[in-house]
Formats: structure tokens, C-alpha cells, sequence
DNA sequence: CTGAAAGCGCTTACAG
DNA sequence: CTGAAAGCGCTTACAG
């Protein structure tokens, strides 16, 4: 028997090679009704040696599975939206997606406008959502529209899984690192308050600057290294004695060892620092940070969109490594 | 007339608002086919006032129009695959689909493994294919399989329309101001060899050289900070009376930065140096470097295999501009 | 110029 | 446990 040659392989195709019914065919690749095990192993044969996937086209019309998963990105202004944290998610889910021949598409959603969900939720090409940076506004809005088809990297809510990575307990790991290393003076440079994450990184801060009897800190940034260099004159002017910079990503550390290094400061001997998230230029410059496994959360939010559960899945989250550089 | 409360609206919504079949409401919105004006209008208001998109699903099934778009990048290894140049590109391809109900995948292709040339042809689900650091082998391949369905973000073929920055002019620019600013003793960081795009830029720097009157000086990286510093290096080992040095991309011209500033050389004042890209990091560090539109690359590609024309289109070169910074 | 009918590839009641 | 039939939303020959 051939290949077939005009298109890809379709449940016909498979039904006859395994001598079923199209029917049966589909039941037993779905694993929903009742088939004989014969019948099942025969056409799970056939689906294999065809390299048949399922057309979603052809299934979306029929179930309301979907032939997409939108990326929906929640930011106060367009242009903030799509920084490197949020493509390297796109292009994990996209990768996800391929060999389920389903695409993805990236969306904007700025706080207040939230039409777009209820389009999503009347879309039937709409396989699901995962949402990046989302508020609790936003999250009000879904559960009332979208229940069982949307998952979260970042806060989640009583019907939305959250999938994210540990961020307090990465700022627990380097906060307590420099604690050790006899560090006294630590300043924080946080992310935008409208983040939810911010939050949870400064309660940590608080949580450990109280425990080991020293004084809070804090000054704000907004995650990019121009901020972080401007915290760190911010940190200079007030506090200069400062023995040591935490930063909530690695951006703005960059930008405060920039500023360090340009008022001849040395670090890590005047000053340590240390960021979050690992990008690739942190290991470039030397920087004590701690990992963000981004395409790993991504990868997780998105298979639990494609499987579309009917309970709400369990919470995960993903452990932050620290790695230790030269900065602190 | 109220909005339909179930799900999205559908062509037969469209057709009864307006007051026609479904079939002349199809023709009047595809253009296809002989529509009275007046009809033409009448749909064309309704699907207005609905917001009817037509379901890629159902249209998917019928045509053999699509619901997604394959970003296809090339690259000898899967791990270099995903760096920020492309997840940029997939982020604005994945932004021009979404309002089109268009889903994006992303897949990797090594060299030599071109099965899924096939697969993709096959797949009616497959709108098309935006191809990334292409080489002239794989085009070859996709002449004979996938005509008409694919735009390359590179080098292009025959039938495959390319859309790109121009490389050569970039690099004119850059290495003139070099020359017209009094840099005489001129290196090169180049890309990898098996990358098209690397030997315009190089063909342009010798085309720059020859016409100075200068004599050409080659170091190959291969697009990371890492290689860009261990390229100047060999550079200042080689040519100790080196002025200027110009890499081939913004992440190397920042490890050149590094190296010389780990060694007390100052830039610009002993040697200059100029990248290409502008990343954000580019404007903070300083650099001089030039403009690479990746986002209206990648949305024009795009746009141009969503309509799927019948004739090979135009290829399409943006233009790339000088910005001078501190470093040279 | 227009409408009724067929069919794309699937899933899912409905009979057997 | 299995198959024939209906139908998801579209487009496109086919008649009129």
C-alpha cells in the first residue's frame, strides 16, 4: 500500500487501511465510546504508518476545539507589550502547537478594553487563551466568558490555572545569597506596580530584610536597563553606603552595573549585584542572577490549552535556579 | 436586528441581513463571480455591522486556503534556532494573522532534512510558509513542491519572493561614515559563512575598502556577544594599529565593546566601533550601529502569503538607516 | 445575476 | 461494539 499522494492522510484513509468504518476509525483514535481492542490496535497501526493527525480545520467545524490558541498579552500601553519575555513564550507555544497543526496568534489587551475576550469566547476557531501579565480585572472578565478554556502565565483565579515560575522564592535564594556574603545595605530596584509579580518579589524582599534585622530599601523601575540605570543613581543619592543592588530582572541590573561602572564604583567589591531571569547577555556581563525557565512555562500553559480539561487544572510552578558570576 | 448570541456571526447571518443566499453573500465579499452592486452593498453592510470574519475552519475545508501560517527557520543546529531576531519576526507574524483568524506555528528546519517540505505541502491546512535565514538548497526543494505559497525573509529564488533589509546598504553606510570620519585600518566581525545575508554585508565591506584604497581585514563570528569579543581579540592580535572595527550584528558589537573596555582601550577615541540591528541594548550602551526593521519585514511577509497571490510578487527591500551614537 | 445543492474532513447522536 | 447519516460553515460548479 502507498502513500497517499494529493494530500495528507485523512480519516478515511486510515479507516480503510485498518478495514473500519470512519466511525469507528474516530472513536478509536479519540479513546471516547466503546471499541473493540482489535479494532482500536488496528486503526492506531493505520494512524501511525499514515502519520496521521487529525485536520483541526475539519474538527473545529464539527467540536469547537479550535485551530488556534491566542496568546493574549495585557499591558497598559501597545508599545510596552511585546518585549523579549513575551516572544520567547510566542515562540514556545508556537512550537507546541506545530505538529498539532494548530497556529497561535498574539494579541494585545490593554486594561479596560477587554471586548476581545468576549470575541475569543464566541470564536470557535478558538482553541484557547493564555494570558501574559494579566491583571484581576481581566481575570474577572474571563471567568464569566471563558470558563475551562483559558490558562495563565502569571496571577491565576478560581477558574484560571496559573503557570509560572517561582518568584519568590527566586528572590528569597538571591536576596538570601547576599546576606550571606555579608552583605548589610541591599536595595531593591522593583518592576511596575501594575504587575502582579512585582508584588510577590517584594514581599520576599521584606520577608527576608526582616529576618536577617535590615533595613528596606526600595525604589522603582519599569524592567528596562535605562530604568535600572536611573535606580541606581536614585540608590547612590540616597543610600551611599549601599553595599549591595537586587534587581527583578536582568535588564535593569544591567543598567545598574552600567551606572556603577560609570561612577567608578566597583562591583562586586563596592557594590554586588544581582538580577532575574538569565538572558543570554547576563552570562556575556558577568551577572549573578537567577534562571526563568520562560519556554518551559509557556510550553506547560499552552498543552494544558490544547488539552482542554474539563476540570480546572492544578496550579504549576516552576523552581528558579540561582547562578552565581561575578556580580555578587 | 439583534447580534447573534451563540457564537461569531456566519455567512448565513451576513446573507440574511443583507437579504440574499449564502452563495451571492460569498461571492460579494470574495469579489468572485458576477454580484449586482446593489447586492454588494447590502452585504458588505452586514457583514460590517456583524463583524463577520468568515471562518478560516470552514473555508480551510472547502479551499485549500488555510488556518495557519508555518515560520520555517533554518538553522544547523535546533538550539541556535530561536534567538531574538526570530522571535521578533514570529511575534509581528503572529500579529498580522490574529485579526484574520489566522493561527502561526514554528518550526525548525536542519539542513538536509527537508521532509517537512512536503508535509507542509500536503497540509491544506497550511496557508503558507515564511521562510527564515534560508539556504539555496532548501529553496530548491520548495520550488518543486510548495509554488506559490511561500516568502522568504532572506534570500529568494525564482519563485519564492524575498523580503529583507538591505544588507549591502547597511553595511555602505556604516563602513563610509568609518572612512569619512578618518578610520583607515578597518575590520570586519562577520556572520556565519552558511548564512546568505553574511556575504553581502562582506561583499559590500570589500566594495567599501577597495574603493578607500584600504586594505580588507576579516574575522568571522557567528552572531553572539561571545564570538564578537573573542573576534576582537584576534583582531588586536593580529592588527595592533587597528582603528575601527565593524560587526556584522548589534550582539557582537557589544562583546567587541567588552573586550576592549576589559583591555583599557577606549572607543571611540582608539578604536570605533559600529554593530548592526539597533536592539534596545544598542541605544543604551551606546552604540552606533543601523536600523533593521525586523517587524515590518516580517508583517509584510506575511501579509503577502496571506493573500496567496496567483503571480509571483515583487520582492520587497526595506531600507536600513545610520544611527550614530557614542561608539564611533 | 441568483439560489439550491454538493462536498471539504471530521465527530456524534442514532439505529442496529 | 459498529456503521450510515447528519451537520459544522464555507465555496463553487450547476441550473435557471
Amino acid at each position: 500500500m502507498s502513500m497517499p499522494v494529493r494530500g495528507a492522510a485523512t480519516i478515511v484513509d486510515v479507516a480503510r487501511r485498518a478495514g473500519v468504518s470512519k466511525s469507528t476509525a474516530s472513536r478509536a483514535l479519540s479513546g471516547a465510546g466503546h471499541v473493540s481492542p482489535d479494532a482500536v490496535q488496528r486503526v492506531v497501526r493505520a494512524a501511525q504508518q499514515l502519520s496521521y493527525v487529525a485536520n483541526p480545520a475539519a474538527r473545529a467545524l464539527v467540536t469547537s476545539s479550535g485551530t488556534r490558541v491566542v496568546i493574549a498579552v495585557v499591558a497598559p500601553k501597545p508599545d510596552v507589550a511585546v518585549d523579549h519575555y513575551i516572544t520567547r513564550a510566542l515562540a514556545a507555544a508556537a512550537s507546541v502547537c506545530a505538529p498539532e497543526r494548530i497556529g497561535v496568534g498574539l494579541e494585545l489587551v490593554t486594561p479596560g478594553h477587554f471586548e476581545s475576550v468576549a470575541a475569543w469566547a464566541r470564536d470557535s476557531t478558538v482553541q484557547g487563551v493564555v494570558l501574559i501579565n494579566t491583571t484581576e480585572q481581566l481575570l474577572a472578565a474571563i471567568d464569566r466568558q471563558l470558563p475551562g478554556r483559558v490558562v495563565s502565565i502569571g496571577v491565576g483565579s478560581r477558574l484560571v490555572p496559573s503557570v509560572d515560575v517561582d518568584n519568590s522564592g527566586a528572590a528569597f535564594s538571591s536576596l538570601r545569597h547576599l546576606v550571606r556574603s555579608g552583605r548589610r545595605r541591599i536595595a531593591i530596584v522593583t518592576g511596575p506596580v501594575w504587575m502582579p509579580c512585582t508584588h510577590r518579589s517584594i514581599r520576599a524582599y521584606h520577608d527576608v530584610m526582616r529576618e536577617a534585622g535590615l533595613k528596606p530599601r526600595v525604589v522603582q523601575g519599569d524592567f528596562t536597563s535605562e530604568s535600572g540605570r536611573a535606580a541606581a543613581a536614585t540608590v547612590l543619592r540616597r543610600w551611599p553606603d549601599i553595599d549591595a543592588i537586587f534587581a527583578m530582572c536582568d535588564a535593569s541590573a544591567l543598567g545598574v552595573l552600567a551606572e556603577l561602572r560609570a561612577r567608578g564604583i566597583s562591583s562586586p567589591g563596592d557594590v554586588a549585584v544581582a538580577g532575574f531571569d538569565d538572558i543570554p547577555f547576563a552570562a556575556f556581563a558577568g551577572l549573578t542572577t537567577a534562571t526563568h525557565p520562560v519556554e518551559m512555562i509557556a510550553s506547560a500553559a499552552t498543552r494544558t490549552v490544547l488539552e482542554a480539561r474539563l476540570h480546572r487544572p492544578d496550579d504549576l510552578m516552576f523552581g528558579s535556579e540561582l547562578v552565581l558570576r561575578e556580580s555578587a
